[in-house]
Formats: structure tokens, sequence, C-alpha cells
DNA sequence: ACCCCTATGTATAATTA
DNA sequence: TTAATTATACATAGGGG
């Protein structure tokens, strides 16, 4: 069991590439709530793994919903309080942009649900038909509990969202009961992550 | 120095919580980058941390060019080939979302570069105007080399990208013209890293 | 605020089941 | 194939300049 001192180049053999790659993600996404605990920071992650025909959400596709209301909730206030300045024009052009990824992830979905386009080896890099898909990951900092807003933002999950989202995210939760942090929804992969849900033990 | 076993929570003192975030941040990337080189993993990320009043790009923004580059000549030749099918639509989708967030980014800059916004120190967190930037990373397959396209995709990055994202990258070189990996804009924090052009073992 | 050091916790390569 | 094991490489907490 001597460990080399890990070559860093492009692992030829399929498995063990696969393989190092599924420990590295997975301790790379360990780090990264790690890392959302210990600085305050609230993470969502989305990953699209060409090694991995499930799609996955963790802890649960709920926290997603969370960070995506709170941020759409931030800009809300901003328009009311009519702070017309870069950083609320900044922070909508972010806004907009997530909810064309939420789109984006929820057409996927969709697609996946109806044929699975990745019935995919993990030799099957040669084909040329197939587009990789992004592994995408998002961490935002949580600046916005100070300001008291927690309530409003909480109700904001429940009765603001844009059908879409809610249908995404129903989508999720008619497929997926359980507790399990590693839910399989199918065709791909997806992780959310989060700061204020995770409990940063349950790897070991 | 007798370490302790890193407990799980919010560091509440600002100084050590931001030496915190800057270590595990930087080995995060490192992490990234190598996951990046053994997986065949084309990585392209964007963070925006709030401990940081600059913009940092890395190892170079053109490598973030090149990325998106790629992705839209991958979309483009599955056009040619007349390919309307449920992939060539989600590349598609993907492609539409990465411009948003280029332009979105461009935007970001502009306004950046005419008036920093955060000029924050790192216990700000309680200013409530504030609106969090997030940070993002994005992470894709490099499944297309393997097609014969390098040339393609090579000159494609010389003369069919969009203008904004010539006056992104544009942008960001005038001000940066030195080959330090840590480039600084202005007003937040950048990153984009690469599979293809990284030197993993610059951090030993 | 750095940067550097190093002891120690943690991730993970290689291996076995 | 994945799961578990374990030795070792690596990351980093705490401390000193």
């Amino acid at each position: 069991m001597i460990r080399k001192k890990v070559k860093l180049a492009y692992i030829t053999n399929d498995s063990s590439r696969k393989a190092t790659y599924k420990k590295r993600n997975k301790g790379l996404m360990k780090r990264m709530s790690e890392l959302s605990t210990l600085c305050g920071i609230n993470a969502c992650a989305i990953m699209y793994s060409p090694y991995e025909s499930q799609l996955e959400v963790w802890p649960s596709p709920i926290g997603g919903q969370q960070v995506l209301s709170k941020f759409k909730m931030i800009l809300e206030m901003e328009q009311r309080k009519n702070m017309v300045n870069q950083e609320s024009f900044l922070s909508q052009r972010t806004v907009k942009l997530l909810n064309e990824k939420i789109s984006n992830i929820d057409k996927r979905m969709d697609a996946f649900a109806m044929a699975p386009l990745y019935t995919q080896r993990a030799s099957s890099s040669s084909s040329s038909s197939m587009v990789a898909l992004p592994l995408m990951t998002m961490v935002m900092p949580k600046a916005m509990p100070r300001i008291g807003t927690e309530d409003i933002m909480q109700s904001d999950v429940n009765n603001m969202d844009p059908m879409k989202r809610q249908q995404w995210i129903m989508g999720l939760m008619n497929k997926n009961n359980n507790n399990n942090p590693q839910t399989q929804v199918g065709g791909d992969w997806m992780m959310f992550q989060f700061g204020d849900n995770i409990n940063p033990n349950n790897g070991h």
C-alpha cells in the first residue's frame, strides 16, 4: 500500500480515473461545506459529472431553493427601498442569471427524465456527438441575515417563487422523499450545499 | 503548536476567519486544478470573496476565453451537422447561460472599475445595503478534444467571439500586462482556472 | 495586516474483500 | 463493479516574526 507522490497528469486508465474523480470530488464537496460553515458562506453547488449517470442533490434540494429565494428576496427588498444604485443593478443581473440557471437545470431534468442522454461508460469520451455538461459550483457569502429579514425570506420560499422553480423543486421532491443527502433523480448529477443546513460530520 | 481538531462552526473572530478563508480557499482552488488535470476536466472558476477587495484572475483571463470559445465552437459544430437533438438543445442553453455570465461579469467589472463598491472590511457584514456577490465556480469535462477540432477551436478564439467578451478580456488585459497569475483588476475577486494550462506544482 | 514554520488532522492512492 | 482498509501525502491550525 505504498502511496506514490500523486503524479499530476491525466489518468489514462479509465477505471482509476473515475475512482480518483469520485474520491476527489467528494473531498472537494466536503471542503466546500467546511468553508461554508467556518467562514459563514452560503454554498450552493450544482454538479454534472461525466462519470456518473445519476443526478445527486446534497444535502437536500430545498436548500438550493432557499438560497435562491433568499437572493431574490434581497433584490426585491432593495427595489422596495428604491435603491437604484450600482449594487442593486449588479444583484439584479445576478438574480437574473441564477433564474436562468435554474430554468436551465429544469429543462435539463425534464430532458433527462424523458430519455437519459448519458448512458455513458467511463470510456465513452470519444463519442463525437456528446457535448460535455458543465459542473457548476456557486458559493455566495451570506451577508443578509444580519439585516433581520429571515422571516420574510422564509415566507418568500412558500408563496412568491416563479412556477418553474417550484416545478423544479417539486419534480425533485416527488421522486425523492427520503432524507438521504444523496438522492437519485435521474440522468445526471446535481449537488446543492448550504452553510446553514449542513452537518459537516456526516462524512466521517 | 498543538493543533485542535478543527471545530466545525462559524469562526466568530474576524481576522482568524479571514485567515482560514484564505487558506482554505487556496486549497480548494488547488484541489480543483488537480481534479482538472488528473481527470481531464477543463476548469473555469470565477470567485467573489467577501474578504478581498480586489479582483483576481488565475491563471490568466485568456484561459476563460478559451474555455468559452471551445464550448461555443462545440455548439456550432453540432449545428453545422444539423444535429437538432436534445443534446444540442441543452448545450445551446448552456452556452447562452455562459454568455450571459460573461456579460454579467463584464458589467460588474465596468462598475467596479468606475467606483469600487466593496471597500469592505472583514467585519462589515452588518452593512444593510450590501448585497453579497456570489462566488461562482464552473468545471466542465473536456470531452471534445478527441474529435479533432483543436485547430478550429483555436482559430475560433481569434476571430469569432462576440464583442462583449472581447471587451471583457481586453479590459482585463489592459490593466494587467504581467504574467503574475494573481492579477488585480479592481473592486472584487475573480478567478479562472483551466485544466489545460495550469502548472499544478506552482504552489509547492 | 502579512509570511513562514511545523505538528497534526485529513484526504486519498493503492490495495484487499 | 463498489466498499472498506490503511499507509502516506497533503493541507492547514496555531503560533512566531
